[in-house]
DNA sequence: CTTGGTTACTTAACAGTGTTAAGTATATTT
DNA sequence: AAATATACTTAACACTGTTAAGTAACCAAG
């Protein structure tokens, strides 16, 4: 069966040169310039072929949120060494901006745009296996602060919704132009860091506040 | 002048022609479902008609996105009774998130799209005076709960924006599906309401804690 | 070696989008 | 009555996602 190996890679590779041209029209003209004729155009074949490979455009934009997940676990690779849970905690949340402001295209797609859910919902997997994972850790750190002492002990769920919440409302105002008119563009970063170190001694009850 | 007068009027009129049937397509059809043409159809004029009324579409959700901060303003009627600063920025969250999850489409406009922010920066008003003065409105409460030593006093600015974008954060992940596969239906408004109550208990020092 | 069928791909079209240049009546002013 | 201004429309441009139908190329069976 080595003939019909090689055609399956072969379908693998296509599909790969779709994937890498969506990520460099959506990577270097955003999001709402990713189309299928440009896709197409890029790996010079019809517009109609895409559709060999991949259902529709939320499947794509799904897997490009899927990369998204990857990039964003580099960023938080040095994260895992920190042995203190609530310093662990701020970095998290400092590094989650980090990678919002860095990379808004992606975190469009991981966190505000309803297409790659609307892939999800049609595939029926009914899970969302990435941002899962993510919360997952977030959850975590949180359930070792409490452990230690180092927050007031309470319902993970609510407070790791709670977290997130503030760092992905921050991102996402930012990323959407909401603070432009009423924070200086000096002054941007330094109120969203201002704001999570707030949060970050609000809820420290260890007595080492910063 | 009583002919150019009414003409004037006229003029008006259609103007809040195209806003009715802009409003009644997006909240009845959602907002990808606004168009130009959908528009023109209601109206019974050619699409071309619209442009003599608006520059582009973009300002015609940006008229929308303010009707959207006329309605949460109406939530929020209520708030300006209370006289403990605490208790009404505990309420002022959750009439947002209330309003937010109530209406999805104009809350989208307001925080999440950015076609409205889109035709700010053309007219080059420079201001966003909506959002502007709803911050207002939070800075003033948070202000007032320092100097009444019911949180402790720090970086005002800061710490407001942090309040917004917890329940901004909330409100958006709900509404673009992010919860959907973390949190069963029945438990996502109570979870967003504990994240709340959790954040005002942590930062509240006035010792009655509820 | 030819036939039949599968695979991979394309052409052409549908139904829509925002937007604009150019044209046409109607009404007002000179 | 002629010139001008107002209000609106037609037709088109350049796109979008998506699909039905058609066409080559290859591959296995008779």
């Amino acid at each position: 069966m080595g003939i019909s190996e090689r055609k399956e890679k072969q379908k693998l590779e296509i599909r790969k040169a779709i994937l890498d041209a969506s990520m460099k029209l959506f990577v270097e003209q955003g999001y709402e310039n990713v189309s299928i004729r440009k896709i197409a155009d890029l790996i010079e074949y019809s517009p109609t072929t895409v559709y060999l490979y991949f259902k529709d455009k939320n499947e794509i934009l799904f897997q490009l949120h899927e990369i998204g997940f990857q990039k964003m676990a580099e960023y938080n690779a040095e994260l895992w060494t920190i042995k203190n849970p609530l310093v662990r905690l701020h970095k998290m949340g400092e590094f989650y901006m980090k990678f919002g402001l860095e990379n808004p295209a992606f975190y469009d797609l991981m966190f505000i745009l309803n297409a790659p859910m609307e892939a999800l919902q049609v595939v029926e997997k009914c899970e969302w296996k990435s941002g899962d994972q993510a919360l997952g850790k977030l959850k975590e750190t949180i359930q070792e602060c409490m452990d230690k002492n180092l927050i007031e002990k309470g319902d993970v769920d609510g407070i790791s919704m709670a977290f997130w919440s503030l760092v992905h409302g921050m991102v996402s105002l930012a990323i959407r132009n909401r603070f432009d008119k009423l924070v200086t563009a000096d002054q941007m970063v330094p109120t969203m860091t201002k704001g999570l170190t707030w949060l970050m001694n609000v809820v420290d009850t260890s007595g080492n506040k910063t």
